[in-house]
This record gives C-alpha cells, sequence and structure tokens, in this order.
DNA sequence: GATGAATGAGGGTTCATTCAT
DNA sequence: AATGAATGAACCCTCATTCAT
C-alpha cells in the first residue's frame, strides 16, 4: 500500500485516509488544539485502528498537516467556485466573504488553519515545506487566490494598478482573516455579522478600485 | 515566598522571575514553539535551576502564558509611549507602524502573541483567562488600544463616526498584524517594508478620515 | 482494553495483570517496602514494559492495592479450604496455625498486608475502600473469617456464647497476627515454632470453649 | 552545635528538637502517614526553619525516627510509673490497658509506632537499628516492659512458669495491640470499650495466672 | 490489510538537601 | 545559630510508534 505523498488525487485517497482527515477537519472546526491532540483520539473519531493510520503516513504531525492541507484544498475549491462564477472584481469580493460567512464553524477551521501557517509548530513548519514544494510561488495558498482575483480585476479594468501587488494580497487576505477573527469572538459584538461583513468589503473596494468606478454605487450583494 | 498572582508590579518581580519572562521572551521573538518547549530549555536559558521555576509557578503553561502577559504589557507600554506623544491621529497611526519595525524581531514576537489569542492551545487559553479577569472589557489588550486612539481621533475631528467602532477597531489592528505578517515571511517580496508599511497606514487614514480632512496631503512621518 | 475494576474473576484476568500481582506479591513476602518501590522495579521484576502497567491501573498505588487484595484473597482462600475441611472448631483454629507456617514466606506477606490495613499510607487507604465497597461488613476480610469460625463453633456446641462477639474476633485474629510476628522475627528465640503455635491455638481453646468440653485433652493435630 | 546521636538526656535536648519532636509525634497521633510526610510540613508545623532542622539530622528519616523513639520512650515511661505502683500482676496489666485508653489519640500514635517495627520501610528500619544499639536485648521497648512484668508475676507466685517467656511476652503484647486496634476502628462496634478491655485483661490473667489463684475473682479494677 | 496491546523514551513535577545571607 | 530560596536528582506517567496476530 505504501505511505502517502501528499500528491494524490482526491478521489484516489483510500478510504480510511478519508475517514481520518475527516476526523481531523471536524476536530479543527471544533476548536480542538491539534498540536495537542492524540493519535488515539484521531483515529478513534475516525473509527479506525491506531496502526493503520501509520500505514499511510510517517508521523502524527504529517498526518495532521496532510490533513489539513486537504482541508485547505476543500476550502479554497469551494471558495474558488464561487468567486470565478462571478462577473466583476466587487462581486468576487463579496461572494468569498459570504461563503466565509455561510459555514459557521468552518470559518474557526480555516482561521485556524491560516494562523498556523504563522506559528512555528511542528505541523505549521510541515504544511509550510508542502506548500513551497508544491507551487513555485513561496506563497500559502490563501495569499494565491488573492492575487489572481486582484490580477483579474486590473485586467478587467476594475482595479487600479499603482499599488504594489503584494500588499494588495496582503491587505485582502488580512480583512478576511479579520472577518474571520471576529465571527470567532465569543462576546458578540454591537455591530451585525452582516454590517460588518459589509464594511470590510467596501474598504477593500474603496482601496483598490479606479477612482472613477468607485461611486459608492456598489450592491450589498451579501444580503 | 509563595506563587505569583500575575499582578505584581513589574518591579516587585524577583529576580528569577525576571531572568524566566526573559528566556521565554526571547525564545517567542526567535519564534521557538513555546507550546512545545520543555521546561529545562525555559530554565537553562534563564540559567536557573528547573525546581525554582515551580517556586513560582504552578505548572509549565502558567509560566509561559504570566511571561507572554509580562512581554504584552511591556509591549503595549512601549507603544503606547510613542503614540501618545503624537498629536493627530495619522501621526499616531504612523508611529505604531514604526515603532512595529524599529525592532524587528520584537514584531515576530508580537504577532505571534496575537495569534496565540486566537488559537486554543492550553497557554492561549490561560492568557485569554488572565486578560478576562484583568478587565472588564473582554478583549484583549491591543484592541483596547486600537479603541483608544479611534475614540481620540473621532473627538478631535479627525475621524468620521459614521462607521461602526468594532469594525474600525478590527480593521486597524488587522492592517498592524497584516504588516508584522509581511515583516515575518521569509521570502522577501519586492514590496520594501517602507512601501508596505505606507500603504498600510494610508489605507487606513483614508477610510477613516472625514472626507475633507483627506487630500492625500498625509505626509509619511516614517520615512 | 480498559482499565480493570477489581472485581474480575481470577481466571479472567489479563496475562499481564497476573505478572504484575506475582511480581507484588514476591516483593511483599520479601519484606520489600512497597509504599516505596518504583514502578519500573515492579514491571522489571514482572518482565513487562512500564507503560503496559498503566492500560491496566491508574496508579501506581491503585496497582500495589490491587495486588495485594489479589494476594489476601487467594491466601484467605487456601486458608479456608483447609479450615471447612476439618470437623471441630479445635482442628480448624489448628490448621489455621499450622497454614501459616507452612509457608514461612507467605505469612510474612500476610502479616505485613493486615498490618498495612491498619496504617494510613495511600496503598492502605485504598484497599481499605476497595474492602468498604465489596463487602456490607466493613471489616477486613481475615476478621471475617474468624467471625465464621466462631458462629460455628457456637452452633456446634463447642464455643461458649457468653464472650461478645467482638472479643472473640479480634482475640483470635490477634493470636494469629501474634504468630505471624513471632515468625518474622529475625532473631528465633529459646522456644520452638511448634510450641508457641501450640500454646496459642490452647489458649484460643480454653477461652472459649465451653467448660465442659475442656479437658486439656486436645490433641496437638499439628504435629 | 553538632549532630544528635539520639542518645541525649531529654533535659539536654535543645528547644528546636523538641520543637521537632512534638510536632512528628503529634501527626503521629493525627494519623498522618511519616513515610510519606515533606520535611516542610514537619517544619512548618514545628516553627523553626527547614535548614534547622538538618542542624541536628542527617536526613529526614532519621529526623522522623528519632522523634518517634523519643515518643516512645515518653509513653513507656508514662506507662511503667502507673504499672509499678501497682501490687499486684493483674492490677498491673489492668492499669496498662486503662492508660492506653485514657489517651485515646495517643494510642492510635503508640499502635502504629509498634506495627512500623514490623515494617520494612526506611523509618521503621531505623528505629530498629537504633534500638539494637541501645540494649543488648534485640527486642522492642513493648515487649521488655511485658517480659518484666511477667518475670515480676512469676517472682511473685502469680503466675505459673510452665508457659515458655517468649509466648507469654507475645501474647500480653499482641492484646494489648488488639486493644488498640480496636479503639483505631471507625465502626464502633457493639462492643463497648470497657468490656472490651476486661475482656481482654481476663484473658491475660486466666491464661498465665496460677491455677488456685484464679477464682473469677478477679475485679475489674478499670471501672 | 487492519488492529490495538505493548513498549520505553521523554518530560513535567516534587521535594530532600544545601548554603549564602 | 537560623533561615528559606535555590537546586537537580529522581520518579511517575503519557503517548507516539511498533509489530505480532
Amino acid at each position: 500500500m505504501g505511505k502517502l505523498t501528499g500528491r494524490e488525487n482526491k478521489e484516489a485517497l483510500p478510504e480510511k485516509v478519508l475517514l481520518l482527515y475527516n476526523a481531523i477537519g471536524e476536530m479543527l472546526s471544533e476548536g480542538i488544539d491539534l498540536t495537542a491532540v492524540k493519535v488515539s483520539e484521531i483515529t478513534e473519531r475516525a473509527g479506525i485502528g491506531k496502526g493503520t493510520a501509520y500505514d499511510y503516513f510517517d508521523s502524527k504531525e504529517e498526518m495532521v498537516a496532510r490533513a489539513l492541507l486537504f482541508y485547505m484544498e476543500s476550502t479554497m475549491e469551494y471558495l474558488e467556485k464561487g468567486v470565478w462564477e462571478q462577473t466583476t472584481f466587487t462581486e468576487r469580493v463579496s461572494t468569498v466573504f459570504k461563503r466565509m460567512s455561510e459555514v459557521a464553524e468552518k470559518n474557526s477551521g480555516a482561521l485556524r488553519l491560516i494562523l498556523m501557517l504563522f506559528d512555528n509548530n511542528q505541523i505549521g513548519i510541515l504544511i509550510k515545506e508542502e506548500l513551497k514544494h508544491r507551487k513555485e510561488e513561496k506563497s500559502c495558498e490563501p495569499l494565491l487566490m488573492t492575487k489572481k482575483m486582484i490580477e483579474k480585476g486590473i485586467q478587467d479594468g476594475e482595479i487600479k494598478a499603482e499599488l504594489p501587488m503584494e500588499y494588495m494580497m496582503y491587505m485582502m487576505t488580512s480583512r478576511v482573516m479579520t472577518y474571520m477573527m471576529y465571527l470567532l469572538k465569543e462576546e458578540n459584538g454591537q455591530c451585525a455579522d452582516e454590517e460588518f461583513r459589509h464594511c470590510l468589503c467596501q474598504g477593500i473596494i474603496k482601496e483598490l478600485s479606479v477612482e472613477d468606478a468607485f461611486h459608492e454605487t456598489v450592491p450589498d450583494k451579501t444580503k
């Protein structure tokens, strides 16, 4: 059977591996600390034997890292599918935020996953390494999608090209993260989810749009 | 001698505790995963005996959490000192970013500390609990300073009051975090630190300033 | 596999648990201080891994306490088997003492186990708790067997019923313990084992027998 | 100042040492497990510094062992004083039991101390060693006093000389211990303390008295 | 292939003992 | 002399990993 390379087709993934990935994804969404989770907890939740997990992975960390990469890919896939169906940059941005809020618990997972990319725990390091090997671009996936959105926006003449690309990428990504953080905070604030989201979108549009294009006419597609 | 409450005056902290705090602060700045360090690593670096650490703290986690709170307070103190010396909102924002870049390694520490507040590891949980007990406001310190800056800005008529406070707080904080993330990325981008920083500041000002006040005349005080 | 309840059938005990019990029983007989043994000493003697012990027990103390209860049960079983084969009270008493001397090293174990029931070390406390849960009678096993012997003796008209039951129980038990203490003393006295034992038996018989029944005709069955 | 030899006059004992002895004696009476007690617990109770204890003793075990020997001597002294004031063997036996019951909590201490002599924990071993060095007779103190009582009884013609001395010593001692065990049992039985004690005394007298001397006329002096 | 009982290295924590003050 | 802060050896327990079934 042999160990996984992490680059198999989703469809080619053995059943047991999917069970593991789902178990770990669940835990991520539930806010369980994945750096502290025990192998037995994962395999029990997955409903398979502990030894079986080691048929596919060399270590616990690899197992979790692969699961998170899988989770990240699935999430990105879901996000992108919605995004590229939209015709304008503004709509695309709205869609991303809307999708983030749709599956509330998934947001928690997505945020915690991104944060992991900035921490130096074993799992985060493994994920970053894997990402490096996969793409020549050294950045992580979420930044990449943002980049594609911006490039398309510039190409379509919706976005001004003056600001540095890197800045725009980070700015957009950080706003999505901000939204997730906001959703994560237990103490619900005075500001409604929807309003908060709307402000974030508007902020992006306002900052990146070419002057003429922006007349505060952006409809709130999120409603 | 007795365990620490975590609310001692900085000056009243025993020497050994300061040695521990410094050792942990160093490790934070060096990017070492603090959820995985061994007690012996900390005490060796601090130059004290392993048992001594337990004269002041009940567990490794408490020790690290307290050290990080100390680190956070020191950093906030340093930031605030610079901030309130400035006369305009714009200058205050610039100062925060400038200070963040001044001590490059400290930024890494500060960012990783903030991220910890959004993760559910033992240490993060302890820090959040402690913060809850300290302030009636349930948010973490960085958001608080941001809030104060905004309130002052509104009061001075520099900032428009239409946007929800919570949104403004999060937006500003997230931009500071974005800067830290950017500094942290190993692969230095094509965009210079200074330019990146400038863009971030401008973004804040542009979004929050009362219309008239903003004629793209904001001087880049950071240079 | 799960932790043990301590109420499993002897036959149902996992092999590793039996190995542990035997190792601890050996140590008890050898006079090793069981409140001070290391887990590694026990598992090494049992020939199993340190971690394995924790698959079956929650703590070192529980492990030792369970082993001693097992030891106590086995010993009581062995004693009782001999006892109830005898037809008279006198013979029954003789048999108990004889059996105690048969396995010299076991006596040491049995005595030390009983003494433990009167001390407040962790293990003793656990044993007492467990005994409470097992029987409605709050006394420990050895007292119970003595009680049964006395009751049978009264029923058969061999023993007078005037003395308080509790006194008789304690008196008999203490004489058995006295014999064990005597056997334990390193400095062998001037008095032979057999003579000492005979005196102890006689003392019991003399004190408890109905007047008529006792004409110093009791044959020394122990020879 | 130098370490103690353990053979100083009571009056010559430094104040701090007495404080330690009293603290340990208290703990013994309270049923605290002295093999598990911490040095800090002892010194705190004694109201002296931890270091001070080590000015007088080489180790915790030595400290506790010496304290227990001191306790044993005091108890024996108290017992003997009463005993030798009596004129007959019967009265002497009664007195011992009466004194044991007088100070209920002390009994617990005395019993636990005697049991320690039959266990192989560090402290028990030290006590036994010390006792060996002190007297040519290898037995422990309680057995010795019993011996003296019996010898006096034989000398006075009250006790028959047929039974082996060792047997008589053990028998008597074990009856005293039995009384202490009885007092120690939490579940107070149906049999009153006094009655139990009376039975124990009677048993001794009946077994050891010269035939003629015993006509069931022994008055219950314990009342 | 799948399992989970068994392992033992590793690390957190305790506490007897020391020694500078 | 008296103290108690500091130390680090020692030990319990956990849990990632293996491997016989």
